[in-house]
DNA sequence: ACCAAGGCCGCCCGAGGAAT
DNA sequence: ATTCCTCGGGCGGCCTTGGT
């Protein structure tokens, strides 16, 4: 494919500073003169290529070509090169030549400077499986079945034709067309179980892409409520991990004062008791009779056992 | 200065494959 | 069948380098 040999010219000569016709033609075996056209084709779309004649010549690249002319700025590559990082965390195809080619043509050293690992911590072999299942069948279009357990524990049976994968808020989740709503739908990765990739084919151009982000759930706040809560100083590390800056306030006595706008509903409450006795909730009070309410019931349910 | 050798360049023609 | 594109080959010319 000529585009390719295009590229792999640049990349030669990024590598070998100066090169013969004659050596690129057999190289990629096509004439000099293809390569002479090549030359020509590089040079209009703006590539500082240059030849030079006589003994000891050859076609060049002007010196930093890359550094000072590239099309990309710095920032643009390492955007480029973080992407292509992302892309191999998910274990999508191999990537690690594209990477290396790129370093090279970018002129970014060999070593390692960014590291992305999507799996969490204490995830199993069997989590692998069903993530390499699934990219398998997004990528194949194939129809999955699953058990899916909901945010409230419900188990249901699914069949999805699995559209995409999206990393957000430190979690995997599917999004797909669910046979059994008729609709589209999110499912968190790993409350899936029992993934079978099924032999139905499906059209993905029949579904609309378009429809699907503005219903991601973490999006959706049709029950606002305004909160204000104090947290010891002992949990400091995870207020920082979990809260943005601009809605925490460090209090003279070393504790963080946390004003934020929620979505209330079940998931809020769960998330709540799970600072137990670091937080107190200073607005709305009613949150704090409701999960009185809660924990009651849940210390009547161990007393109950024991 | 002159010459030979190495390498690039422009022009022309034709073959082969893909698209229409 | 025709058109278009890519590529190869041939030829002559120009430029640079290095030896004499």
């Amino acid at each position: 494919m000529q585009s390719d040999r295009l590229f792999q010219i640049v990349y030669i000569l990024l590598d070998k500073n100066q090169v013969t016709a004659k050596e690129l033609a057999e190289k990629f075996e096509v004439s000099t003169r293809t390569i002479y056209r090549d030359v020509d084709k590089l040079s209009m779309a703006g590539i500082p290529i240059y030849t030079n004649k006589g003994k000891g010549g050859g076609i060049s690249l002007l010196d930093h070509f890359i550094m000072d002319k590239s099309i990309l700025s710095n920032e643009e590559q390492n955007k480029i090169l973080i992407g292509l990082e992302m892309i191999k965390a998910t274990e999508y195809g191999d990537v690690d030549q594209a990477i290396s080619k790129l370093k090279t043509l970018f002129n970014k050293s060999d070593e390692s400077w960014i590291e992305v690992d999507f799996s969490y911590w204490g995830s199993s072999k069997l989590e692998k499986e069903k993530f390499n299942k699934l990219k398998y069948a997004l990528t194949s279009c194939i129809s999955i079945k699953f058990d899916y357990r909901n945010l409230y524990g419900s188990m249901t049976v699914r069949m999805v034709d699995p559209l995409k994968l999206i990393f957000k808020q430190k979690s995997w989740y599917l999004e797909g067309y669910c046979l059994l709503k008729n609709d589209y739908r999110f499912f968190k990765v790993n409350r899936i179980n029992n993934l079978i990739v099924t032999d139905t084919l499906f059209n993905r151009s029949k579904y609309d892409l378009n429809k699907l982000n503005p219903t991601f759930p973490s999006n959706k706040i049709d029950n606002p409520i305004h909160l204000k809560m104090v947290f010891t100083s002992n949990i400091k590390h995870r207020i920082f991990e979990e809260f943005a800056d601009h809605v925490i306030t460090e209090l003279s006595d070393g504790n963080l004062e946390v004003n934020i706008v929620l979505n209330e509903d079940e998931w809020l409450y769960s998330y709540l008791i799970s600072f137990g006795e670091e937080i107190n909730i200073i607005e709305p009070d009613y949150i704090n009779k409701i999960l009185v309410q809660k924990l009651t019931k849940t210390l009547e349910r161990y007393l109950d056992n024991s």
